[in-house]
DNA sequence: CTGAAAGCGCTAACAT
DNA sequence: ATGTTAGCGCTTTCAG
């Protein structure tokens, strides 16, 4: 028979020691004071601090055990006189494991308060339940609203998420995959701006599951994608203003090319105009970034042209919104003598003075979409569709109205 | 001498075996696309998959070996001749290794693509660089200007965040937490609903860092928040209010008292009624829930009374939007006929049509402190304060004006 | 300056 | 039904 090894390492009892418990009693003040005066006790009130040194030194208190260290499964292996695999198999709900012993397991467990250790338990297994999600900018509400979809999912089928923020810097994209990957998550949503197909190539190599969101990939039919049919929703966009006797509609899109979302509308609107046979004038076309304060300057600059436009599309709400109080300087009435229109339909379109006429992208459940296509192919579950294209809606509020001209 | 066991597993070396590449060019598809039919037969488009399914049968290649394995530390040491000692001394830019050992690991390290393993790391270093963060709804722009500023501060000093959206449920934010401390997270931010002293205690037993977010904690010096003074936020917001001359003025609250900011700021408003001796009507005080639906019902309510308020103080400022919707559904016109003051400094309020007065919040500073503050707990570094109230700004636009009555 | 060996806390194959 | 053992991939003494 060979020796018990189990029992080498020494499971200190804390009924016989002084206790944090006995500190706070003397002293006088709430264990979770003298747990934060152990750890960090320059956050603790001066005269509270005194009081508790003094309790410690009265009582002998030994200041090696400061934080209350995680009990280990080894530690409740011990206390229930089992081995680790059967607190093991309790804590992995396996069934081949006696009732008693189950119970006497249990018992361990809430005494010593265990909780298991999911960095070795992950270490062992090979596996993380972490995905990884990188975006621009958290406080954009359409990257929030996309988030929560993802979160919602991920939460359900019992992954976390670790969260990137990149502030549209493709060094920290970079820097962020590279994190990723070494923390090994099991797989990325995507919302990036600087991802070309090289980095995707990267990123194939590399074996990591992904799948990138509001963005689509023309060139290859493997890549996952999850987005709306952003050519369809501009068209769509302006064509309302057309059938609305619009012909003078300018445009407010976003950034260069970085942003395909925006090129896509761009496309739409483009097509729509000619269909109309209606030309497309250069001076009609303004290129924003997105933000309220670009979208105001340029709706000024197209208001104040010889022959200003009656209607313009701003390829986001906020580019809309940012339009609106342009036009509203120069005292224009929206939508009396100008309509604009938007994109995306945020929560704000709805409750915005006018409230905004645009396209309703489902953004919550972009990120329900793609958070469970992501997840199926991390755990090689068969996937339907890869490459999702969301329905999208056109949504007729008080911004837009008949021409009257 | 000791004989060296370090050579103990087998490197397979991938020279003379068939590649992944090979596969591709015998199919004439892009690696990339052989990678993901490895993983996920399923996902690839059913004509490539068969060219696939050929050319590994026709170069029998190995399936064994689908994911790419990511290499480890023992596999660059063996690569480089080296101990895995020396590798991990690289990786941790110990200075103690020589400059042609160094060249030879970052060589090894270059041609295994190898990418350190975290979780081993962290699991032998005790440690995570993880911060967690749970918050109610990351979709609201409060909540993600805030996340913004910690991931902000957390990033610069490497450490990452795992997100957890408890959509204000109780049971979420417990288990939120239960999850973030079985995955060993340094520490934690929390804006809670839900979290009340008794929780706190337990957390503190937990010996787990931690700072809240938007709440004051008035009974305990030492447990760290981050704040502005509610309190005398809505007593600057309602003395604005009456400076302008404005007796009868209406409040829109948060729900119930879970929200302590909401409950603060109602208090700050009955004090500066009080100071003024203006009594407080019970009509003019409505309970809202933050929604911009909610608060229009409740303006409306407000403004068909038979004496109307003149004023309206909205705790949120999406409250004040809804109130501006339902004031201007009965024909109100803001300012001119009605005042309406926000809270928060949303980016919208500033593009509000009438742009919003309102107490500006730094949101995002906010963020950052918390961070900074839990980041130097968990170092234990010196904290100057762990209990922040950050300064707040009454900024007048144009929802409010002069009383006219 | 470098290597050997001992674990971090867990799971899983193999015994019994 | 339960125990033994061997790692997962890394860092860190301790030797030399």
């Amino acid at each position: 028979m060979k020796p018990i090894t189990y029992i080498s390492r020494e499971v200190k009892s804390m009924k016989n020691k002084i206790t944090i418990e006995d500190i706070a009693k003397d002293a006088n003040v709430s264990t979770a004071t003298v747990s934060r005066y152990m750890n960090t006790p320059s956050i603790v009130a001066s005269e509270t601090a005194e009081r508790i040194r003094k309790s410690v030194e009265k009582l002998n208190y030994d200041p090696e055990r400061k934080v209350p260290k995680n009990a280990t499964i080894e530690e409740v292996a011990q206390l229930a006189k089992v081995s680790k695999a059967t607190v093991s198999r309790v804590l992995n709900k396996s069934n081949l494991v006696g009732y008693k012993t189950k119970n006497k397991v249990l018992h361990a467990i809430d005494e010593l308060n265990y909780q298991p250790n999911l960095i070795a338990r992950y270490l062992r297994k090979q596996e993380t339940k972490l995905l990884g999600i990188v975006l621009p900018d958290i406080s954009n509400p359409f990257y929030s609203k996309v988030l929560k979809g993802i979160e919602e999912i991920a939460c359900s089928l019992e992954y976390d998420v670790v969260l990137m923020n990149t502030n549209y810097s493709e060094e920290r994209e970079l820097n962020s995959i590279q994190t990723l990957i070494e923390r090994r998550v099991e797989g990325f949503c995507f919302m990036c701006h600087h991802l070309d197909e090289e980095k995707m190539e990267f990123l194939e190599k590399s074996g990591m599951p992904y799948v990138m969101i509001s963005r689509t990939v023309y060139t290859n039919s493997n890549i996952p994608f999850v987005n709306i049919d952003n050519i369809r929703g501009g068209y769509d966009a302006a064509s309302y203003l057309i059938s609305q006797g619009h012909r003078r509609i300018a445009i407010i899109t976003g950034p260069g090319d970085d942003e395909c979302s925006s090129v896509d509308r761009f496309t739409g609107y483009r097509q729509a105009l000619r269909e109309a046979n209606i030309p497309i004038n250069p001076d009609y076309l303004k290129e924003g970034d997105f933000t309220f304060a670009r979208a105001q300057e340029l709706a000024i600059e197209l208001l104040t042209l010889d022959e200003p436009p009656t209607a313009i599309f701003a390829v986001s709400d906020e580019t809309a919104i940012g339009a609106i109080r342009g036009a509203i300087s120069l005292d224009y009435r929206v939508p009396e003598d100008l309509s604009i229109f938007g994109f995306d339909d945020l929560e704000m379109a709805q409750f915005y003075n006018p409230t905004i006429s645009t396209i309703a992208q489902p953004m919550e459940d972009m990120g329900r979409k793609a958070a469970q296509i992501l997840i199926n192919i991390v755990e090689k579950k068969p996937v339907e569709q890869i490459q999702l294209v969301l329905p999208h809606e056109v949504i007729v509020r008080e911004s837009t109205s008949i021409c009257k001209r």
